[in-house]
DNA sequence: CGTATAAGATTATGCACATCATCTTATGGA
DNA sequence: TCCATAAGATGATGTGCATAATCTTATACG
């Protein structure tokens, strides 16, 4: 043991982090182990130290999207008052800035359908993850029996992703920010 | 003139018709050159004779698969008396058929994040074929005015887009149907 | 201090891809 | 029947990628 024992565990984390913001922003073809590595401050040679394959690094980072965005939208969730609490995540989730910064967002809006194409084996891993994702939302969500609840959650979800993503096909700001103003209030009235 | 003056061009639309339905089944960075060429019984040398690149056959199969899609859904709307229209959109794009064969598909739920991310000279070549889409829908949304119109589409499309998504990542027919489903009964019961 | 060892760097391999130059061949018209 | 020509095929080039073997070096501990 030569280096101090958390090193690597924090040098897998770092790398898990920065490949988990290049892997919304650039999509999963696009984030290429050399860069992941370059954005840890690595080169790629010490890649396999880490990770069995490129693909486990995939799932340690989808892992770690969802997380971040369930701490937040939790975090929101959790300042207003029960009634409210899905209100609040649907604010947050539909903000401009929130659209504007697709490497700190959801990974839905920003990889589903490359998901939803992934490899046979890596289907149940992210169905995995999926669940675990509505599991946190799930107590938030409008509704009295669980049932209710997660078919508000398909719903609200659907329709904050695909705003999210008509969204961030647009130009401008603006335009953008019109898009996400009707989901908003599309879905503030609906339940 | 060697051949027929028609070959060409007839050639050419298989190519796109071909690349349109790999680019929706496998994305942009699944439907390669090569691979396209296959599809259309050709090799991939004479690739440039067609195109200038492979952004120009994107381009041209893009607006081929909002065409088509536009077509379906135009023709599910037609078949409706005004007042339903867009109720029979609803119901044609939340079909599990429909979800299930993404190859012939509204590119939407298939490439939007892949699409935001598209090059810089391609964002506003993307963003006309939207327009065009939102077009040839804009009059089968409910609504009085225009205005009213095109936040429903924003907010219907938005929910259709995101639940084709989530349904297409989960592993069983049954559980798909239910996503869509919720989004059916949740966009029937909201206008 | 010096050294053993694991973290990370360098370098290599082989594949898939976009693009392009050049070769072959099918065919409408003479 | 033959030929000019354009469609399409063959083959080459250079790049970027995932993976892996091997080398270098920082550092916790003796």
């Amino acid at each position: 043991m030569r280096y101090r024992p958390e090193h690597k565990a924090e040098t897998h984390q770092k790398i898990v982090k920065d490949a988990s913001r290049r892997v919304r922003a650039e999509g999963i073809t696009g984030a290429a182990v050399s860069a992941v590595m370059r954005d840890a401050g690595l080169t790629h040679g010490g890649f396999y130290k880490h990770f069995g394959s490129k693909d486990e690094l995939l799932m340690e980072s989808l892992s770690e999207a969802f997380q971040e965005t369930a701490d937040r939208l939790a975090l929101a969730a959790e300042q207003s008052k029960p009634e409210t609490a899905w209100k609040a995540i649907v604010k947050t989730y539909l903000s401009l800035e929130y659209c504007d910064h697709i490497e700190y967002g959801c990974p839905l809006p920003a990889l589903a359908p490359e998901l939803a194409r992934a490899d046979e084996a890596m289907k149940p891993r992210i169905f995995e993850e999926l669940k675990k994702y509505r599991s946190r939302m799930l107590p938030f969500m409008p509704g009295q029996r669980t049932a209710d609840k997660e078919r508000a959650f398909f719903s609200i979800f659907s329709t904050m992703i695909g705003a999210i993503e008509i969204a961030r096909m647009l130009p401008e700001p603006a335009m953008r920010e019109k898009v996400l103003a009707s989901a908003r209030e599309f879905l503030l009235r609906s339940f």
